[in-house]
DNA sequence: TAGGCCATCTGGTCCT
DNA sequence: AGGACCAGATGGCCTA
């Protein structure tokens, strides 16, 4: 990222952001014997987007001025022959320390700033890949990024209520997972996520330390949501417990799902057994509220669908798009899922509550109301726990 | 203005 | 020797 614009090249301070000079302005590379290493300026900036073959060889490309600094440092390494340490006693034998010459120098400095170059497209490497994972987390927003750090959080989050989602085998509450997603995250991004899958996360996630606290019995959450360690600095069973209101669940309107979105559950509970049965597997399809929904090569079905739809494609071959089954795999055989709003094409910039009920639609039923009444369950059991304690 | 986040530079270490 | 990887340092930008 450019830190300053070209208009306002910073030269007074270190060299290395120098490197905002746009190609071709760029300053003579004058070897400095004190700062030889910290010369960095501007073919680092050069080198961002593409290989400079003019700054890649600013130095070294001329094999005539190779040819020089060889022939300097050979020159020098015999003068270096006859000098005393020191102490004024002969140099000692052994591997000779290399005298600093001036074409040592460049060539170092060469090599340093083919080094950062290196650096900045690794890190660009690896920042374009954590932004694919941003696009596969829940939320995803262009306008309002989720930083490296939560984004890694979010995407463990999400990983680990996936699969439990799979391995309960059965379809799961949408506070559960909700619970489960915004586990160690900062309160703005609990607030994110919870705002995009239509709930308050101030009021159920959150104590007024805007800490996540399950303040009664974990132990039914923990047996169901065992939580994999916290590497990433996210604490396990620390549950609000909200999980045993909102866990009886799917059968109960009270939840996200069933009612008026129970054509994307295909009619029928799992344990009634019909959807993504396989050899008597259960595979259920899982959907909340049509909160996410699975990134496909037609968007102009989630207009079609009129909401968010998270779709989940574990299992392929179960359902279709065509099919109410929440099932459905990418073209590419991959998971892909992204957070789309509701009105087709619109952008989410969330971040607070108030835009987020400033949303079209945000408040229409029916995942107003299951979010509502999701809230409303997970703010009476969060209120029998700190009341039994 | 403090703090969070970020990009970049830099030198060290390990590996090929 | 050179590249990949890593972590520390630094300073810019943004926001509360």
């Amino acid at each position: 990222m450019l830190t300053l614009p070209y208009e306002e090249p910073d030269m007074t301070y270190e060299p290395r952001f120098g490197a905002n000079y746009p190609r071709g302005s760029l300053p003579d590379l004058e070897p400095d014997p004190i700062h030889s290493l910290n010369v960095t300026s501007n073919p680092e900036r050069e080198c961002e987007e593409e290989p400079d073959p003019i700054h890649s060889l600013d130095v070294t490309s001329d094999p005539e001025e190779g040819d020089i600094s060889e022939r300097e440092d050979e020159e020098e390494e015999r003068e270096d022959d006859n000098q005393q340490d020191e102490n004024g006693l002969p140099r000692k034998r052994g591997p000779r320390r290399k005298k600093s010459t001036k074409g040592r120098q460049e060539r170092v400095k060469v090599r340093r700033h083919e080094a950062n170059a290196r650096e900045r497209s690794r890190m660009h490497g690896l920042n374009d890949a954590l932004e694919s994972l941003r696009k596969v987390v829940p939320c995803y927003s262009k306008t309002q990024k989720l930083s490296k750090i939560e984004t890694l959080r979010l995407a463990k989050n999400y990983i680990w209520a996936l699969s439990e989602t799979l391995s309960a085998g059965k379809k799961p509450d949408l506070l559960g997972f909700v619970q489960t997603l915004c586990k160690g995250l900062s309160q703005p991004t609990t607030n994110l996520v919870a705002g995009c899958l239509q709930l308050k996360a101030r009021s159920f996630l959150t104590d007024h330390n805007g800490e996540v606290t399950y303040p009664s019995s974990t132990a039914h959450y923990d047996n169901m949501y065992p939580y994999p360690g916290a590497d990433l600095g996210t604490a396990p069973g620390q549950g609000c417990s909200t999980l045993d209101s909102a866990k009886p669940s799917y059968h109960s309107r009270h939840y996200s799902y069933g009612g008026q979105y129970e054509p994307y559950y295909d009619h029928t509970s799992p344990e009634g057994g019909r959807e993504g049965h396989v050899g008597g597997q259960i595979s259920p399809p899982l959907n909340f509220n049509g909160i996410f929904s699975l990134k496909h090569d037609e968007p102009e079905e989630y207009g079609k669908s009129g909401h968010y739809g998270m779709r989940y494609s574990s299992v392929p071959g179960h359902g279709s798009l065509g099919s109410p089954s929440m099932y459905r795999v990418s073209p590419e055989g991959r998971l892909h899922y992204e957070l789309h709003l509701r009105s087709a094409g619109q952008s989410y910039k969330a971040g607070t509550q108030s835009q987020q009920a400033e949303l079209p639609g945000w408040d229409s039923e029916p995942v107003g109301r299951a979010a509502r009444l999701g809230l409303r369950a997970s703010r009476q059991s969060c209120q029998a726990g700190t009341q039994s304690q």
